[in-house]
DNA sequence: CGGGTTCGTGTATTTTTTACACTAGCCATA
DNA sequence: TATGGCTAGTGTAAAAAATACACGAACCCG
């Protein structure tokens, strides 16, 4: 057992965050140079992902992997499926890339998908000119809007598809969403995420029925402050209540 | 691309039987003879699984393998967990066994767990006298009963465990239930079966009131025969109806 | 023909879900 | 300091779903 990469096995990270307005998704970028010169053939998305390493279990390497590239560290990151068409790799352009960076396009590569839910304004991403990163590889990590995004490397976009499609169910079942806010939050800013989420519209005075029916929902005594308009009450997660009471069905919305 | 083994890489299947009774789990056992010899050191039980091949995606992967190590072919068969884990296979009992058939015990494999549900009455196993398989692996596949296991090999108590969950949940949303009930059964057959999956006993009026709502269960015009009480009619699962219908929202139990 | 067994059914009560509209409070600005 | 713009916060009635509960009918066997 020894550190080396292990070149058939990889993760892939699907970071969602949310502002208090929209869903968004953390992509980098990847260069492709002509030879030697610095011109630029193309450039695309890709979701922060790399080999793990064979001394550790996929869920150390994502997070390990995830911390290189974007700074984040010590956060919620779960793993939601495994990508394993052989062929999953073959696109010209990746095959292009590939061997540009050194690897042999031939070698067979699965990837898991993990995927994680981080409240925006918490964390500092690393910046743009980032120097332990090649030229090639994870530069500029930023904040994508999940309805505007395009020329995604590898299966990228379907690993986007199949991890949106996880935390729609996982939020009708588990207190995932709460990983999305910032510890205080008001009503309507945790309906207006499961709007953004599902893609529908909820009605508001039942869904505070139902939030106040959660237990582990605690409202706080504390109001919003130099809002233009009646300041709106703040509610926090208790995950020891949750904890005690997880037995119970627990459904935020119908 | 080649068809070599992947030596990271495994898969290993929890398949599920139901014989209108109880529920039960696919195994295989596992020996140990002595060098040279034929004493046996030690035998016990593993889930059917292997190594993947470098041109295979693990669906392809799984259906293979069940298929060569049981004979089971073209069964609904879905991945629900990877482990991967690094010292996963480190106890000295399969430590031992590794080295016995020729591997390095040293190389880190990570496995895909696969779960599978068939109707038991309808599948033949390989018999005990498999001449395909070697004397260490792969010998005697056998249905066990649930509550009746121990002496497992390697991880496979805990993926068992996870692959019970996961039935557990699944059966809430998704109609994995037909696939291990013959195709016509009776109402009180697939009470029982959520009943020995769940653990709990359920109220037999309003099971049937659901049952007789879910447009995709269709009642046959056709009786139970020979039997010593009053015979029971029979259902089956319609997957067009279901297809067509599956927007709405599905339950069979709360 | 009697005993043993499972099948099949209805109702009343409680709980949950749904649909729906107006006043109150704060800021900005005129 | 009055007004406009904005979001917060709240209740009720009707419909739907979930629950608890018991007994006669049909068949086989001996």
């Amino acid at each position: 057992m020894n550190t080396a990469f292990n070149e058939n096995i990889s993760v892939d990270c699907v970071i969602f965050g949310y502002d208090l307005k929209s869903l968004k998704v953390l992509l980098l970028e990847r260069h492709l140079h002509k030879a030697g010169g610095k011109d630029l053939i193309f450039k695309d998305l890709t979701l922060p992902g790399n080999h793990i390493r064979n001394n550790e279990d996929l869920d150390t390497a994502a997070q390990r992997i995830l911390f290189e590239l974007t700074g984040l560290n010590d956060i919620y990151l779960e793993q939601f499926a495994v990508f394993s068409d052989p062929n999953r790799l073959d696109n010209p352009k990746d095959q292009q890339w590939l061997a540009a960076i050194g690897k042999d396009p031939q070698t067979r590569v699965i990837t898991a998908g993990y995927f994680s839910l981080i409240p925006l304004e918490k964390y500092y991403l690393k910046q743009n000119g980032n120097d332990t990163m090649p030229d090639w590889y994870g530069k500029n990590p930023r904040w994508h809007q999940l309805d505007r995004i395009a020329n995604m490397a590898f299966d990228h976009a379907r690993i986007l598809d199949s991890a949106l499609q996880f935390l729609r169910e996982k939020i009708m079942s588990k207190p995932v969403i709460f990983e999305l806010l910032p510890e205080k939050f008001t009503a309507s800013q945790i309906q207006n995420l499961y709007e953004v989420i599902l893609g529908k519209t909820l009605d508001k005075r039942n869904f505070r029925k139902k939030l106040a029916n959660l237990e582990f929902v605690v409202s706080l005594n504390e109001k919003q402050m130099g809002v233009a308009h009646t300041p709106a009450r703040y509610y926090m997660f208790s995950r020891d209540v949750y904890e005690r009471k997880k037995k119970e069905k627990f459904t935020l919305i119908t």
